[in-house]
DNA sequence: AAGGCGACTAAGCGCTTGCTTAGACCCGGG
DNA sequence: CCCGGGTCTAAGCAAGCGCTTAGTCGCCTT
């Protein structure tokens, strides 16, 4: 339907500019390599290329612009290669939402139980999930843009697992504020700006960018411990 | 963090639930009618009436998801309608994508402007901002959301007014840490987070979010502030 | 060597898309 | 009363869509 640019910008030192071009594969590829071994269990091979690829695809042009034929030719197969390994386009865009969520799930639940006090554990938490989002941008900003394009069901399934992550740091906060080591006033309004925060990072951030992962996760976690800092 | 299928949710107290129906017209009328009068300069009055179509429609199924014959008939035309004003989808998009952004960034630079002291100005920056995407949420899912599916050329203009947004905020922060006020050690990367705090509005707001655009715009504001307060 | 089975393709079906065309309608000025 | 120009519609075109079908290929088992 449309021409334009890979590309959006959020406006900061890491999101302007990008001067229009690699449009698909330099920017994909960084990560794919990662990602084809962050996604090892998923087998048969030819159906991790098919998810790799669509991943690809659905970053590049959204869900709804990407055309299954262009999906095959990204794997190396014909058209209806496709449907050998999976019942619609839908499936795709669902297994790659539900590996992500279990995966994202899993990272974040580990870095808040390997530390001891509430700081470390938030500092922990937001740290992990930055650098996800942005080390795996491609797969985030599917999951994050293209949810709504689930079926009914499969949505339901997928905001599970969001709402889990979301109760998870509410409570840390909750627990923080309830020991004193940190002043909230709105937990719930706080953990939503967190995970807003974290969640935005897909939108803007691309393989480019001048910032490596790690260092915004350490921003961000400065960043979270300043929103819940006690004043005094 | 999610509900159901119109829209998405970030997990918060406001992000979450909504019981999967009304779909088009509840929740996007209740901000038409301030739309309709937001907009009140673009004339002629159908061509206006095609816009806050579009923007209806785009918000619930996105750009290219929306067929012109949707937008043709929730501005009560017969599809051919459209294009009496518009040279294509496309020019729909810019259009909303242009006035969105200018008026957008009219009002942050008034905001900053009204204010004395740095706090003051970055707390009502931020607030303003904040009440303007909750408040307009659909115009403003939509100018996020699907930037990407403009033209290079219009992109790039688009691109322009986003980068003096920007620019403003870092300007602030830089301001106000050289005076003093702000303790900042990474302007840069604090500007990206305030915006994509604000721009990340736009994906989870609805209109029956228990919480008010004020209500969220003071608690933004407050969390701006505990960003670069000072940490004697 | 024969048979069976999963992986894969060439071709194409039915449908929807953005947009165009030819013409009907409305309304104010002569 | 007629005309001219802007607004709008009914009908439809070419292109592209997701997905199916019928059949081929190549490997594994026996």
């Amino acid at each position: 339907m449309n021409p334009q640019t890979a590309d959006q910008t959020a406006g900061g030192a890491d999101g302007v500019e990008t001067a229009e071009a690699p449009q698909d594969d330099a920017a994909a590829e960084a990560g794919a390599g990662d990602l084809d071994r962050a996604w090892h269990a998923l087998q048969p091979a030819a159906a991790r290329r098919l998810l790799i690829a669509a991943v690809e695809a659905f970053t590049v042009h959204g869900y709804q612009a990407t055309t299954t034929r262009d999906i095959a030719s990204r794997a190396g197969l014909s058209p209806a290669g496709v449907y050998v390994h999976f019942r619609s386009k839908e499936e795709l865009l669902y297994r790659i939402c539900l590996f992500g969520h279990q995966q994202t799930l899993a990272l974040v639940r580990a870095a808040a139980a390997g530390e001891a006090d509430h700081a470390s554990r938030l500092a922990a938490l937001i740290g992990a999930f930055t650098v996800r989002q942005a080390r795996f941008h491609s797969v985030a900003r599917v999951i994050e843009y293209d949810l709504r394009c689930l079926s009914a069901e499969h949505h339901a399934e997928i905001s599970e697992l969001r709402r889990e992550i979301d109760r998870l740091v509410r409570e840390l906060l909750a627990d923080g504020a309830a020991a004193g080591a940190f002043d909230v006033p709105d937990p719930a309004g706080t953990a939503l700006a967190l995970l807003s925060l974290c969640t935005d990072v897909a939108r803007w951030y691309h393989a480019s960018a001048r910032r490596p992962p790690e260092e915004l996760g350490r921003l961000y976690a400065d960043l979270a411990l300043r929103m819940v800092r006690p004043s005094g």
